[in-house]
RNA sequence: GCGCGAUUAGCUCAGAUGGAUAGAGCGUCGGCCUCCGGAGCCGAAGGCCGCAGGUUCGAAUCCUGCAUCGCGCGCCA
């Protein structure tokens, strides 16, 4: 892996702005588009502006820093401030309140958006919206309906997901499904973005492992003719390999019985494939994940042609010969040592295959690429991007989001697991008792590098210390409004000028703020494909909703005998649950319009 | 040994790309129950952000070193 010490920057993006994709839109002007642009970007625009009135008077010299709007943690310091006057002290050779108070008399009012400005501290301009501007933005929200999450940030650039590609020599486990999860929500968080994304299952259906599981089951098949069964040290032990043993004994008898390898390998190989394959689309189908397509390695190999890889390679002087195998000096580009590409049979090796599958997607049109990889394989980030460097790629267009272990847990008790050890957890499983919905939602609670505990006992709480029932309770709470308010006859709320001004208290206000930065966080997440951001947002809205439908339950009800007020916070909740039902949606987790009872339940299953 | 990741409240974890007084959930303690779902809500206590230096107006965040834990370090995939 590339070191910290120079070298390496074509590898590791080496500074901090450039740990995600700068996947666009950052440089793209504020102005156009003047019904969907955020608040912040407006207030942005306005900011640069009076900085460039201010140098345009001579008050500031030299290059302009670009302006960042902080979000302050203290709601006093406003909605947003900037720190940009402590920035440009040193070079204006002013005190950085003088250029605030300067800052603040440019700006004005910002044409209605400002209602206040302060320079506070050693120098922040704290700038605090209009209510009415936040009202108009909610008034959007509503417009839009559930696709206001989406933006046209990624500019439909296309974008590739790789994600599972488990092996085909047995069904997924629990490390496999937080990587299922974890790819499934980034390219559903690209797509909302504003990307064009393809999801896509890589097959290693060649190579060693499949052949060790092809022994395996001709193992057990002689076993199933009463043959002394001594695994080797190579084998899958599951049960799931004995019935495709079975399979092939039915169809086929004793045919493959004390037979040389070369008798049987291909059809144990194949047919054991195919039966891990349907197994594990059977589960990933179950899990709520899909895939636009899935390449095999074999097919892979046979379209593009090796031998033109290393050709390729050869002709750019990045191979060498030695002890009759082929080399590529990926040291040239950063990684630790040379790997491999031919063996001395001439067979290409893993690698080979790799960088032949990321050229692949390159030349298919795609400008990023997401790998989601177990953590066991950080060591193969640098050389994947050494290759795709050698082959005139840029190292950069590829993303590899390295997923951590999960351990499982029952009220605190950690289960022990191993696949060594036989004693795997497999997805299934886990999905069949924890449920669909919270088995996605905690896989993608906690950051991908970060290792996750799974309390599999607090995941099927039915109870508001469950995250994920603390969710959906949101969006069911809503909609019961909903449903009540139409019980009573009231007219479903529509937006008529004005409709939204009866929206008064601090905490309907907060969740209108909170609310409207929707696009911004899934913009945010998906470019640095971070699910877990998504996760702690709708904590966030839902917690305030919980908490305001609490605080007021005797005293400002939504539903009322003030028709403003009723019909203001109607709209409110809409916008919420629309908000709330789309950030589930990319989540992949139901939105329900009314919590199952737990009979329900039982008559269901 | 080398590389990568982690180290923040009793526990599980955030911390928006260097900003003002470091946050949330659970747990603990103290309040609020006749419902638009109490399957809750409000409040409080609880912190040398692993340790030591450095960079600058300013560091949990960037750099260096050290410590502890996890994962890698195949011509396996």
């Amino acid at each position: 892996m590339p070191s910290s010490h120079g070298g390496s920057h074509w590898f590791e993006p080496s500074s901090a702005h450039h740990q995600s994709f700068d996947w666009g839109a950052a440089g793209a002007p504020a102005t156009q588009m003047a019904s969907q642009t955020s608040i912040r970007e407006r207030v942005t625009a306005h900011v640069e502006r009076a900085l460039a009135a201010l140098a345009k008077d001579g008050l500031v010299t030299g290059a302009l820093p670009a302006v960042e709007l902080v979000p302050p943690k203290s709601a006093a310091h406003g909605d947003y401030a900037t720190p940009i006057a402590l920035a440009l002290a040193k070079s204006a050779k002013k005190k950085p309140r003088d250029i605030a108070e300067a800052l603040k008399r440019a700006l004005g009012d910002a044409g209605g958006l400002l209602e206040k400005i302060e320079v506070a501290g050693p120098g922040f301009l704290n700038l605090f919206v209009a209510k009415a501007a936040w009202l108009e933005a909610l008034a959007h929200v509503l417009q839009a309906g559930e696709t206001f999450v989406r933006s046209d940030h990624g500019k439909r650039e296309r974008v590739l997901v790789e994600f599972v590609s488990a092996n085909p020599t047995g069904p997924l486990h629990i490390a496999h499904g937080r990587g299922a999860v974890t790819g499934d929500v980034i390219a559903g968080l690209l797509d909302a973005a504003g990307y064009d994304v393809s999801r896509e299952y890589y097959i290693n259906d060649l190579g060693n492992q499949t052949d060790i599981m092809a022994r395996s089951i001709h193992l057990r098949y002689a076993e199933l003719f009463g043959r002394a069964f001594a695994p080797p040290e190579d084998f899958y032990p599951g049960d799931y390999i004995i019935d495709v043993a079975r399979e092939l004994k039915t169809e086929h008898g004793d045919r493959f019985l004390d037979q040389p390898e070369a008798a049987w390998l291909t059809l144990f190989r194949d047919r054991g494939i195919d039966a891990m394959l349907r197994r594990i689309r059977a589960d990933l189908d179950a899990f709520g994940v899909r895939f636009d397509r899935w390449t095999s390695e074999k097919e892979l190999v046979a379209r593009v042609g090796l031998d033109g890889l290393v050709e390729r390679l050869e002709a750019g002087g990045h191979v060498f010969t030695e002890d009759g195998k082929k080399w590529f000096r990926s040291t040239a580009f950063g990684d630790d040592k040379d790997r491999v590409v031919v063996r001395e049979d001439s067979r290409p090796t893993y690698f080979a295959t790799d960088i032949a599958y990321h050229d692949d997607k390159m030349r298919r049109g795609f400008k990023r690429l997401v790998n989601v990889w177990g953590a066991d394989h950080g060591g193969y980030v640098a050389r994947v991007r050494a290759g795709m460097q050698a082959l005139g790629h840029d190292p950069a267009a590829l993303k590899v989001v390295l997923v951590q272990m999960v351990s499982l847990s029952r009220g605190g008790e950690s289960v022990r697991m191993g696949k060594r050890l036989g004693t795997a957890v497999w997805l299934d499983e886990v999905v069949r008792e924890a449920g669909r919905d919270a088995t996605r939602y905690f896989f993608v609670m906690r950051r991908s590098d970060a290792q996750l505990d799974f309390d599999i006992e607090l995941a099927t709480k039915k109870s508001l210390d469950n995250p994920v029932y603390y969710a959906q309770m949101g969006h069911a709470r809503m909609c019961s409004i909903a449903r009540r308010a139409a019980a009573q006859g009231i007219p479903a709320p529509t937006l008529a000028p004005g409709a939204l001004d009866a929206l008064a208290l601090p905490e309907e206000l907060q969740m209108v703020k909170t609310l409207v930065r929707a696009p911004e966080v899934v913009a945010a997440a998906a470019d640095l494909c971070e699910p877990h951001l998504i996760v702690h947002y709708v904590q966030d809205l839902i917690g305030q909703f919980h908490s305001y439908y609490t605080l007021y339950k005797n005293s400002e009800k939504v539903i009322s005998d003030d028709p403003q007020k009723t019909r203001a916070r109607l709209l409110l909740c809409q916008a919420l649950r629309l908000a709330l039902a789309a950030l589930l949606g990319i989540l992949g987790v139901e939105a329900p319009e009314q919590m199952a009872a737990a009979d329900a339940d039982a008559a269901d299953a």
